[in-house]
RNA sequence: GCCGCGGUGGUGGAAUUGGUAUACACGCAAGACUUAAAAUCUUGUGACCGCAAGGUCUUGAGGGUUCAAGUCCCUCCCGCGGCACCA
């Protein structure tokens, strides 16, 4: 019989009305309810949740998805409890930009959109346990948002005050550091502006140190911690300060501070620099040089974030008329104002040393400041002449500290400032405090309240949620949220003395809401209390997150800050929530990110009326290694399709013949498929799992009638977590179970390691390095054995005429070289 | 500028960590089936030389280490990502 007339007899795949059925039936069985029985070992599956955009989701989006999907359903077969959720961030501009424009109550779009993206993410057949849903936009949520920053606030972690922020003039709100990218806004892409406002920051640089160390302790892609280390950017150096001179030499009763990494060069100080903004620029600045000290500092603060950056190499300034006293020569050096010192870093103030840095050097050139070299490199390479010597070195002109290392002389010269009572070693962070006000509508309201008598007074507790009222008018009023002019939510009584009171209108940043999520999951429907704590020492901390790398500093740096506060505040236990976190790439297509915009996505609920969702999910997974990001090729789709068709015929093909026999080739490769799939799954590497599932595959079908039902079992138990629908209606055809038998609680297969061995293997014969023959031999056999047999092969003697074997080298169960001349 | 990742056929990509480079798949070509097309199946497919057997070359470029380099070292080129006046 022909295979032809084989495959010819069965019923055609037709995806979508198997996984429509098995969906309703998984659905009606509740595989994907968590279980409650905790004598199991659990595993946490975390996806990160969506906004929930009009747009809906697109094939890329659903790429994190398949992964973690694909883990869920592995762990759901080896025996775990799994808990594998999703939810809404609800919360944010988009909704609120919408409304602006269509009239729309952001809670109503919100809610539509929830309901599409729910059924894409249903038809995709994802295990998601809907019963444990999150919505970070309904009070039953963010009384535990307002609930954790009352906690907070009490320990003095969230407070308010005046500070130069970042101002979106588009989106008409401040923004967190973390948003603001390249000098624009994340969101809109306008320009940032600065202002000086009071706003609410919760401190975050409180927990910088712990930020950065725990970074050890958890299993994150390298590059992650990394953006997150240089996002909080610790620097070791000293602090020291300096007398001031007014123009006439007499000593004033300031000093300024001034932060080093660099203390070794400090003999080359010629200048001192303070930020426009320093507190000292008022009364330091000389009478005569009031007016253009002041012109400079209103110019300063007109320039966008774009402009400062663009001027990079001109270092602009102006001289205040006073001098700073060097302590360690008692040389007097004037004191500039400048823009390129930063007021909120380090002390606002630096020691100008032109000679080894480079932007001082721009600024001494350009004002014609004295450049004094303290620092030479042993081999002489360091010049001055075009521009600063950056490196270490050995000191020179330095007096009693001259011949040190830079290293040596660091620390000597902390110890003589700490000896002399004016200084110390420090150590500086990049890391400000996160800023979370927010003057937009669509967030959750900052539970506070202003008393002329009392003050600031924070919401009771007991009179959480403090709702979010209903407003027609969402339309920003600058410095103030919409909320302001809602005069029945403005108006209140203070908690403490009972008068009239007013509340704080701005709104918390959706970071906020976000970065606690994630432990709300596993107790979603708590009104007495933010979570059962029993609940949480069981289920966290997660055991994998995956999501995209655009969260890398923002959302993941946030939500270990969360963890960090509330194991400080005895609400968990742990420090780290995310102990194993993978970043999937971005997929691509036609040479662009795939978004509705541009025009290129492909939607996902036409493309499983085509192919099915098993398809999709198959592609997604082999497309390319998972990490990487990929283009969306729509003719590489046919080839796993083919694949899955393939599976079909050959089990339907099966079903008709029933052999007992089992062959022993086959027998093997089955053993080694399983070891290799059930590793690559491990290992994140979907792509070589496929091929490997493949290859299984086109094996089988050349053995064709040889099969017994036991090889097709393996390859349906694992394909099962990549192509769930497909697997589910084959393993019920092969083995006529009822409905609600899945297979998902059969057993993930092990393999024999003893059967996996090969009894011959292919050696490589070489000859200086060049594959010249091969040979089948008995694994294991002795090297003089091999050497004889190959010695003795007709074509290696015609190869080694007239040459003279000067080497041999033997690699058991691989490969023979002859080195010969 | 600093930090990180990457560069392999026409395309997506593989390569047990130094040991057969190009697995698996797409595409393409030829053939089978068909009145025809689609679908499916079979065969071939890195480049060059050759009727063939076979040979030579090939992992961004150039050097080096080694019996052996896609993999290690040095120099350089290109692409992507992060940070960016952080003293």
């Amino acid at each position: 019989m022909s295979k032809k007339e084989n495959i010819s007899n069965g019923v055609k795949y037709e995806a979508q009305k198997i996984e429509k059925k098995w969906q309703a039936i998984w659905n009606k069985i509740g595989i994907n309810k968590t279980s409650e029985d905790n004598k199991k070992s659990k595993f946490y599956c975390l996806d990160m949740f969506p906004y929930p955009s009009g747009e809906g989701l697109h094939v890329g989006h659903m790429r994190g998805y398949t992964y973690s999907d694909v883990i869920a359903r592995k762990r759901l077969m080896e025996g775990y409890n799994v808990l594998h959720p999703m939810g809404w961030d609800a919360f944010g501009l988009p909704a609120e930009n919408y409304a602006l424009k269509t009239g729309v109550h952001p809670r109503i779009s919100t809610e539509k959109n929830i309901s599409i993206i729910k059924e894409q993410l249903k038809n995709a057949g994802y295990l998601y346990d809907w019963q444990k849903e999150v919505n970070t936009s309904q009070p039953e949520y963010y009384k535990w948002t307002q609930w954790l920053f009352l906690q907070f606030y009490k320990k003095g972690l969230a407070y308010k005050k005046m500070a130069l922020v970042n101002w979106c003039p588009s989106c008409q709100t401040v923004l967190a550091n973390e948003q603001v990218k390249d000098g624009k806004c994340e969101r809109c892409c306008s320009e940032i502006t600065k202002k000086e406002l009071n706003q609410w920051f919760l401190k975050i640089t409180q927990y910088a140190d712990r930020l950065i160390e725990d970074l050890d302790l958890v299993d994150w892609p390298e590059k992650v911690k990394i953006m997150q280390r240089n996002w909080i950017g610790r620097s070791y150096g000293v602090e020291f300060e300096m007398p001031i001179l007014d123009e006439k030499g007499g000593q004033k009763e300031e000093v300024i501070r001034v932060y080093t990494t660099r203390v070794d060069t400090v003999f080359g100080m010629t200048y001192a620099v303070l930020s426009p903004e320093h507190p000292l620029v008022e009364s330091l600045t000389a009478e005569s040089r009031k007016k253009e000290v002041e012109e400079y500092i209103k110019q300063a603060k007109e320039k966008t974030e774009i402009e400062r950056m663009s001027e990079e190499k001109e270092k602009t300034g102006v001289f205040t008329g006073a001098y700073a006293l060097n302590p360690f020569n008692q040389k007097q050096v004037p004191v500039y104002i400048g823009d390129y010192v930063l007021a909120e870093y380090g002390t606002g103030a630096i020691m100008a040393v032109p000679a080894h840095d480079q932007r001082d050097y721009f600024f001494a050139e350009k004002h014609s400041l004295e450049i004094i070299e303290v620092i030479k490199s042993e081999d002489g390479r360091s010049t001055i002449e075009n521009g600063a010597f950056e490196e270490d070195g050995v000191l020179i002109e330095s007096e009693k500290f001259n011949g040190l290392s830079s290293e040596r002389a660091q620390e000597e010269m902390t110890k003589w400032l700490e000896d002399k009572g004016i200084g110390f070693g420090t150590k500086k962070y990049k890391l400000r405090d996160w800023l979370i006000s927010r003057q937009r509508y669509w967030g959750v309201p900052i539970p506070i309240i202003y008393c002329e008598h009392c003050g600031e007074i924070p919401v009771l507790e007991s009179d959480l949620p403090l709702v979010l009222p209903e407003i027609e008018d969402f339309k920003p009023l600058g410095e103030k949220s919409p909320l302001a002019k809602a005069e029945k939510f403005v108006k209140t009584k203070c908690p403490k003395c009972g008068a009239e009171a007013k509340r704080e209108t701005d709104t918390m940043d959706t970071f906020v809401d976000s970065a606690w999520y994630y432990l709300r999951y596993v107790d979603p429907k708590n009104s007495e209390e933010i979570f059962e704590k029993k609940k949480i020492k069981y289920w966290l901390p997660t055991d994998l997150y995956v999501g995209g790398i655009e969260h890398a500093v923002l959302h993941l740096l946030y939500a270990r800050f969360f963890s960090k506060i509330m194991f400080d505040l005895g609400i968990i236990e742990f420090e780290e929530p995310f102990l194993k976190l993978f970043n999937q790439g971005m997929i691509y297509r036609n040479g662009e990110k795939m978004s509705k915009s541009k025009g290129n996505v492909v939607n996902p609920n036409e493309f499983f009326i085509k192919y099915g969702a098993d398809t999709m999910r198959l592609y997604e997974l082999f497309m390319s290694p998972p990490e990487q990001d990929a283009e969306w090729q729509d003719r590489g789709v046919i080839g796993v399709y083919r694949f899955l068709n393939k599976v079909w015929d050959l089990v339907s093909q099966q079903l008709a013949t029933n052999n007992q026999r089992p062959n022993l080739e086959i027998e093997k490769l089955r053993h080694q498929t399983i070891k290799k799939v059930s590793e690559d799954i491990e290992k994140f590497k979907f792509n070589t799992m496929i091929a490997c599932l493949m290859e299984y595959v086109n094996k089988l079908t050349t053995y064709n009638l040889q099969l017994t039902t036991h090889d097709l079992e393996i390859l349906i138990l694992l394909l099962a977590p990549l192509a769930p629908h497909l697997s589910e209606e084959l393993w019920h055809q092969l083995k006529g179970l009822p409905e609600e038998k899945t297979i998902f609680e059969e057993k993930w297969p092990d393999y024999n390691p003893d059967l996996i061995i090969d009894e011959t293997i292919e050696l490589i014969i070489q000859i200086n390095s060049k594959v010249r023959d091969k040979m089948e031999i008995k694994i294991n056999i002795s090297e003089e054995e091999v050497k004889k047999m190959v010695l003795e092969r007709e074509k290696i003697k015609k190869w080694l005429e007239n040459r003279e074997i000067k080497k041999i080298i033997y690699i058991n169960n691989r490969l023979i070289n002859i080195v010969a001349n």
